[in-house]
DNA sequence: TAGATTGTTAATCGATTAACAATC
DNA sequence: TAGATTGTTAATCGATTAACAATC
């Protein structure tokens, strides 16, 4: 098969597209063209149509796209139309916030095990899961054949965590501290840096300011 | 002043220099050039060089950059020299990591209120500020002066307390909610949505799984 | 002064948009 | 068949990288 990288910049589209066919899906809404999600999405309509076919045809002339197919088809192009197995490595609120996010749940991230250093939480347990200690990390990762870990550690344990669940075979990392993972190239890592998202929006609120005002 | 529009590339580049220089200067290292902080950061020190210079000369021939100055320059340039009050609406877990997330403390966006549509909750304090009823956010935001609103609301409460915000004058809004905004052009929004980023990082994991086995 | 390294211009690369032939 | 709209090629735009003259 002809294995064409995609650019991160159309993987980085294909969620929300995801969410607003999720959204026409559910409004019964059976087919769109290209330019009326354009005017929806407010992205253009040349972009739409190049975006889907970097994964094939997914429309068809004169009618456009139907909604549910592509809704389906853009799933499997994501990999959530299969289950996926997650643990939370540190159990603070931000922790426990993810692991009560039932949206993750309702796209196939199974929520299986919970870490922390803390032993006062050793055993209690958040929906249903024992948090352990993050000693027992290798043999959970290997005896269940974990796909995704996520970090939400604070910094310095970051960086370590991350060689250990290297290591013993995850296959991706879900970083939330604030720090950029160096891991193998079979580790997937995506980071969410909320410390970054918040510079920006101070940026943005300046830059607006000194517009306006000068 | 020639307002010459810098591009979000750059913008998003730039928390992640200030994170690298914050580190150099914690270590005590005084100076460096594109080229060993391109070593670090794994850019190329050509795009180091073009990214500072979009806001003015920052370095010296032959001599690479202070980092301490540059630390302090990008500080301004992000607007995280001067304080920003925040309030937290949506006292969930998602709410209450935010608010006691210290480093957003330390780098002068400070927590000045909390709302929710659980009565329960109201008078009850995170981190010494009282939860308050959500009817009252208006007469809070005008009176304090607020400048950023984080939502971390379901999803369906978002759109229509993104319009509340708006008509009072905040100044920006941090959208953790799982839709897209619609506000002024005077109010700034930076969409943190985690599930896109967890769909990334599936699809990641599902385009390497195909390359190597396939 | 010689060496180092920036600031900046020019070249390249990639992503977005426009245009239109193919086709349902 | 005629009209609509995709799939795809070509044109444009913007961002990244390379090169080098300016200068500390």
């Amino acid at each position: 098969m002809a294995e064409k990288e995609i650019s991160q910049a159309v993987i980085g589209r294909l969620p929300r597209y995801f969410r607003y066919l999720g959204e026409l899906k559910e409004r019964g809404i059976e087919r769109i063209s290209s330019q009326e999600l354009s005017d929806i999405m407010k992205v253009t309509a040349s972009q739409i149509r190049q975006d889907f076919n970097n994964f094939g045809g997914f429309g068809q002339q004169g009618y456009g796209y139907n909604v549910e197919y592509l809704y389906d088809e853009i799933s499997k192009i994501l990999g959530i139309d299969k289950q996926h197995s997650l643990i939370i490595i540190g159990v603070g609120h931000l922790g426990q916030a993810i692991a009560n996010y039932t949206n993750f749940t309702r796209r196939g991230f199974v929520f299986k095990g919970a870490f922390d250093t803390n032993p006062e939480l050793y055993g209690t347990k958040i929906k249903d899961v024992e948090v352990r200690p993050i000693e027992e990390i290798e043999d959970f990762v290997i005896k269940n054949k974990t796909e995704i870990a996520v970090l939400t550690v604070p910094k310095d344990q970051a960086k370590s965590l991350a060689a250990r669940l290297s290591k013993c075979g995850i296959k991706a990392i879900w970083n939330f501290a604030h720090v950029d993972l160096d891991v193998p190239e079979n580790v997937q890592v995506e980071n969410v840096h909320l410390s970054d998202s918040l510079m920006k929006l101070s940026y943005n609120i300046n830059r607006y300011e000194n517009k306006t005002k000068k």
